[in-house]
RNA sequence: GCCAGCGUAGCUCAGCUGGUAGAGCAACUGAUUUGUAAUCAGUAGGCCGGGGGUUCGAGUCCCUUCGCUGGCUCCA
């Protein structure tokens, strides 16, 4: 008698040793159907792995996160066979699910994505099959055997521990794996292969490349399909495209990875500055500017020399050797440490918009979310011990209101000493301690991340979620044992001792280049019209009125929008169309009526029109909606 | 930095296996004076990213270099 506990407690006893899918079946043929494997005590195993104890289990469905995992990890391996039955010679490495599909790095002549659809055939073939996947469990010298010549496979056979390894398998297609995987082929039917890049073997450049594909998978095809048009969106939002047609941006051969911002671009890095300045005064720091060069002897003294200087661009100029700053800390330094601070002045908050430089590998680039020059919103904060909590306190807070702006949610982590890092341990509980209470009186949940702190101290990161639920890590709380004790940072406390300052490092929008794309992103370059680079255009429909059309701009000017006016003799319906091409958020047409009366009509981005707004009226909503930074672009 | 793909007019893109460069939009000129997403006609515009090579002949093939894109890698 075996009996087997559900996850909601429910026992149920079996005669004999059964499978997953017979406990499945037991229950129903629906259940049965859509079960994929199972969790056996707390293992993932296999559907039809036997159950010849007591146990607890729960079936994994197409509903469970698992689910998924498992089904695409048996896509890649579908994907791996068709892939051997195109192109015998080639030699299969790794092939893993991750978050959004999975992938099989592959030893094999480089393929392009005009292979896919024949990959695919081949895949679709298979998933009709509806191959059984076999489990088989061999030794290591077993193993060893049968990938003889398949020097990577080899490799990770040698890696695994003695005992027992796992095959699986289906139809003429056998690879090393853990499992589980679903039960036959014909589940992975929804999917799609993706893209392909090079990798190499175990991260090892000076390993040989591999091809790896990537693929995705899902249980249904409305998911399937939902998915390929959120790519398809996300690549119509991408911030490169809309930047170029909207003017806002461009790269240039003479100067890589450095963002040149046109005029139209530059109205929006304004509003975005003249929002952060204010909520920042608001939160009491000052603000500073530090100089982009400077000389070695100061980045040897911060450590960066010796830890950073591959990524930094440097110039010698009278024989005097100069950095670019890659990082504006240290100069900040200087600027804290150029007079005594007493307690009272702390705890001091100091922001700067600080240009860096950093040289960044030529591949990595990438429009305005990876470049060589950014300006960083960075801020150093200085306080004794006993104002850590306050302080990480307050920076979560300005960060809440201003991320909320935006209607940007975000997510916590927080990182804690690593192996490789620099103080005591009573420095480090300290520090934690500190980031850690002022998480827990925020009240946000947050992930830890045991071990990935900076060498210096640990720190808080600040993931944001964008319109199309991606994840942005943006800001950072930094706390750092470093610099202070190199540049001899102190205050005079009561006691009238020098005394070591806490320092934070700490930015919200992190790079605001890369803050600026994934804010296009986000509005898909439908900017919130306090940010638009044109608020309002005004359209005359037709030239005799021009002049009247011109005293009306003046009016709005006057009261602070950003106006244009397209007074070109093109027809009403063309100025409309690229008015609303270029995401403007208010078109005022102005005609006969317009004039006579007074008003204007108002149209707004979603194609609506209002006539007869008085001046007065339309100044009165406008600026109100500017002043309280609305989100929504419907206001009339 | 590595691998792959790409680089043609201001923009978006066409140009088959090598035969001497093309469209739409934008610009300019003229006509049209327009009521809410493209009025019509004409004109001009390119050392086909740079350099080298193969060839009678290269936008097309080869080498090299720069840049871009997607990954990898790195990220004090």
């Amino acid at each position: 008698m075996i009996n087997i506990t559900f996850p909601d407690g429910n026992i149920k006893a079996f005669e004999n040793p059964v499978s997953g899918l017979d406990v499945a079946k037991s229950i129903s043929d629906g259940l049965a159907r859509n079960c994929v494997a199972m969790k056996l005590d707390d293992d993932l195993v296999d559907l039809d792995a036997t159950i010849d104890h007591d146990a607890k289990i729960k079936l994994i469905t197409s509903k469970d996160p698992e689910g998924l995992e498992i089904l695409r990890h048996t896509a890649a391996h579908v994907m791996a066979q068709a892939i051997l039955r195109i192109y015998p010679d080639a030699k299969l490495t790794i092939g893993p699910a991750v978050e959004d599909g999975f992938y099989y790095d592959i030893d094999m002549a480089p393929v392009s994505e005009d292979d896919f659809p024949k990959i695919e055939a081949e895949m679709k073939k298979i998933i009709k099959e509806k191959l059984p996947v076999r489990r088989r469990e061999v030794t290591k010298a077993e193993a060893l055997e049968f990938y003889k010549g398949e020097s990577y496979k080899l490799e990770m056979i040698s890696d695994l521990d003695d005992g027992t390894i796992s095959f699986y398998g289906q139809g003429e297609f056998t690879d090393l794996c853990r499992g589980p995987h679903v039960p036959h082929t014909g589940f992975t039917k929804n999917l799609k292969l993706i893209k392909v890049s090079g990798a190499y073997w175990r991260a090892d450049p000076s390993k040989p490349q591999l091809q790896r594909i990537y693929g995705t998978a899902f249980f249904t095809k409305k998911e399937l399909d939902d998915y390929l048009t959120f790519l398809e969106e996300a690549k119509k939002r991408n911030h490169r495209k809309i930047g170029q047609a909207l003017d806002l941006f461009s790269f240039h051969e003479e100067a890589p990875g450095m963002p040149f911002f046109h005029p139209k671009g530059m109205e929006i890095w304004n509003a975005l500055l003249d929002f952060w300045r204010l909520e920042h005064r608001a939160a009491g720091y000052v603000e500073s500017k530090t100089p982009i060069m400077l000389n070695r002897s100061l980045w040897e003294r911060s450590g960066h020399w010796e830890n950073y200087r591959e990524n930094m661009y440097t110039s010698a100029i009278d024989d005097i050797e100069y950095a670019i700053k890659p990082m504006n800390c240290p100069g900040g330094m200087l600027i804290y440490s150029h007079k005594p601070h007493s307690y009272r002045d702390l705890p001091l908050r100091v922001a700067e918009i600080g240009l860096v430089h950093r040289h960044e590998l030529s591949g990595v680039l990438s429009g305005l979310f990876r470049v060589r020059a950014f300006h960083q919103d960075d801020a150093h904060l200085y306080m004794t011990p006993r104002h850590i909590k306050e302080e990480i306190l307050g920076v979560l807070h300005l960060s809440e209101r201003m991320y909320g702006a935006f209607g940007l949610g975000f997510q916590l982590e927080l990182s804690t000493r690593p192996e490789k890092s620099i103080g005591t341990d009573e420095q480090w509980e300290t520090a934690t301690g500190g980031l850690a209470a002022a998480l827990d009186a925020y009240g946000q949940e947050y992930a830890l991340n045991e071990g990935d702190g900076a060498f210096y101290g640990p720190k808080i990161d600040l993931h944001i979620r964008d319109a199309l639920g991606r994840m942005w890590q943006c800001g950072t709380i930094q706390l750092d044992m470093s610099l202070p004790e190199r540049f001899n940072l102190y205050y005079i406390d009561k006691d009238n001792q020098k005394h070591r300052p806490i320092m934070i490092h700490r930015t919200i929008f992190g790079s605001i280049e890369r803050f600026l794309g994934i804010l296009i992103e986000h509005f898909a370059g439908k900017f919130p019209i306090w940010m638009a680079p044109t608020q309002a255009i005004i359209l005359p429909i037709n030239d005799d009125l021009v002049a009247y059309s011109t005293e009306v701009l003046d009016i709005l000017k006057n009261a602070g929008l950003r106006v244009e006016i397209d007074s070109r003799t093109e027809s009403l319906n063309k100025k409309v169309r690229e008015a609303q091409l270029q995401y403007i958020p208010l078109i005022l047409t102005i005609g006969g009526k317009e004039k006579e009366a007074g008003t204007l009509s108002v149209r707004t981005l979603d194609g609506n029109v209002k006539y007869g707004v008085s001046h007065q009226a339309f100044l009165d909503t406008v600026l109100s909606h500017i002043g309280n930074r609305e989100l929504s672009l419907d206001m009339f």
